[in-house]
DNA sequence: GGGGTGAGTTGCAAAAAGAAACCGACTCAC
DNA sequence: GTGAGTCGGTTTCTTTTTGCAACTCACCCC
């Protein structure tokens, strides 16, 4: 029986394996893209403005090797896009694309995580509206009720894009 | 300059490399305790009422060992716990504790990426308000101005937990 | 005693990550 | 036009992590 911090899910447990494959799940699908030990960090440093190479090679302490292999597998994703910013010599930056920037969502949703559990003195960071200085809240609502929704009350089932052999 | 989709952080490029390191960064402390390839996987599945070692490693394809490996881990760092759920013989399940339920909001964001970006015939699965059976929305709002901030409105700055050497 | 199940260990080969040296195009100071 | 330096990577090699298969252990049912 789910508890009250679990998303019921009874409805689908008759599926069997295959929910995992990224086809089925789009959790799994986007890990593909950004679920491994590095991409999720070179991202924040994109958003938060650090979009060079070098840059970011120091500032994460990752292998350049890594670095050079993670960027070009954004790239050919289309999360980030190489884009000159100086000829003679012509360097490059990285710049998030708009299917990069729609990661915020997720980066503030970890970045909340981590504050409300691990920063004992506060948040290290603090996002804020830019217009009002306010810090900014994420949830999750529902527009019909137009209230917050707490995890326990969240049900799941099949959507449309769902292949029901 | 940050374009528009960018959040906008040039008030702090004064600090250095260090800002990676867990203390100073809730997004490296949150990758630190499920930043690998399966664990966001498990604990998707957690969610979903997969909570048994066998369903779970038949669920994922996970190697038994790995499994063994991350629940341990998982549990350690207070994620999830394991609880018996019958006697003679004894047998465990493991169950998300308040921490672990608190990630919900980064599976939705990163299930709701992935719907966005991958699904082409839509939603695998959608999440609905149980009482009322509406599609849930995740949002990221200035509770000041009571409006939807989007990424480019969006400025950090370092908060009470930041250790300014 | 024999067979089955759930929940893991152990051991070993293959894949990925990490460190460090190297490379090539270019600039700038002299 | 030569030497030193920078940026953005490759190459090579070593160390960790994965992944798979076989094995264990406690217990249950017959």
């Amino acid at each position: 029986m789910a508890g009250p911090d679990q998303i019921d899910t009874t409805v689908d447990r008759t599926r069997p394996a295959s929910d995992l494959d990224a086809d089925a799940c789009s959790i799994a699908a986007t890990l593909a893209v950004i679920g491994d030990r590095w991409t999720l960090l070179i991202l924040r440093d994109v958003f938060r403005g650090v979009r060079r190479f070098g840059q970011l090679q120091e500032d994460l302490g990752i292998a350049k090797n890594l670095l050079a292999d993670r960027l070009a597998k954004l790239v050919e994703r289309g999360v980030l896009e190489r884009v000159p910013y100086q000829e003679r010599p012509v360097r490059y930056e990285y710049r998030l694309t708009a299917k990069g920037a729609d990661l915020s969502t997720a980066l503030i949703a970890l970045m909340g995580w981590g504050d409300r559990w691990y920063a004992k003195d506060g948040a290290p960071t603090v996002l804020i509206h830019q217009a009002c200085g306010t810090p900014i809240e994420q949830s999750v609502r529902c527009p019909r009720c137009d209230e917050p929704v707490n995890p326990g009350k969240i049900k799941s089932r099949p959507g449309p894009g769902r292949s029901t052999p």
